[in-house]
DNA sequence: AAATATAACGCAACTTAGTTGTAGTAACAA
DNA sequence: TTGTTACTACAACTAAGTTGCGTTATATTT
């Protein structure tokens, strides 16, 4: 962790993050927490957060920021790298806990994927 | 909604598309066409096109929709489905001929998938 | 060829997730 | 307790994409 304070929105934050294995968008976050903190603080505790290796953010069904908890990254190395699920009827989004294989290109060099796969949730499928 | 009149802004964009063979993302079509439409126009002309299994569209590395051409798709079913790949150096997408095989995750009803692939094109990887 | 119906157009105003600049505040180490 | 500066709130901004509406162009009918 780079020099990053226990300022109340990171405790906040990180509380959120600590009491559900989803993930959670930017935007969701902001509404929960909006009678306490700014958005503008969210964001960039979020980057913070992020750049620290304790979560991991990638793109959800329209284009929203979404977040979730690393395991086992460093600021230095991001190495938990998975495909995500969201739910096309109540947009919960999950990580899926195990790796894709992404097969070579010809003649281009692969350096990140994101895979985002969409369909019923656990909730919604019965 | 197979109505669609051939206008000026239908044939101009479909002639972008007919002269490359990448992706094109609304806001680039919306810089090259400014003098010509205005980006409402373009972004209903694109919807359309989409609707009726000529273009297909996803979500890039920032977020911002692309569009490509559809392959043996129509109005009722859209089947060409297959990742996109996105140079991190120019920019550039484009849509990668072949098929990713989807896992079945337990107690989710898998539905659709996006996958974008990152790296370095052919022409960046020199 | 003219009249008609309506799909498509341009424009301006709007929406919204996310960003930026800045002055004040609070965390933490000295 | 004090000093440094990371962090915060606020307001103003950015930019991709959307919406409403009066006008225009395309295709169809007469
Ligand atoms: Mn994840
Ligand atoms: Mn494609
Ligand atoms: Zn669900
Ligand atoms: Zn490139």
């Amino acid at each position: 962790m780079g020099v990053i304070r226990k300022t109340k929105s990171v405790e906040a934050l990180l509380h959120e993050f600590n009491t559900s294995d989803e993930a959670i968008s930017a935007k969701q976050l902001i509404e929960q927490l909006d009678s306490k903190f700014n958005k503008t603080t969210i964001y960039r505790v979020l980057d913070k957060l992020e750049e620290d290796g304790v979560l991991h953010s990638f793109l959800g069904k329209e284009g929203l920021k979404w977040y979730a908890k690393c395991n086992g990254c460093s600021a230095s190395k991001h190495k938990d790298v998975h495909p995500h699920f969201q739910c096309l009827k109540c947009g919960r989004v999950d990580c899926l806990p195990f790796s894709m294989a992404i097969p070579e290109i010809p003649n281009r060099k692969v350096e990140v994927s994101q895979v985002l796969i969409q369909g019923l949730c656990e909730k919604c499928c019965v």
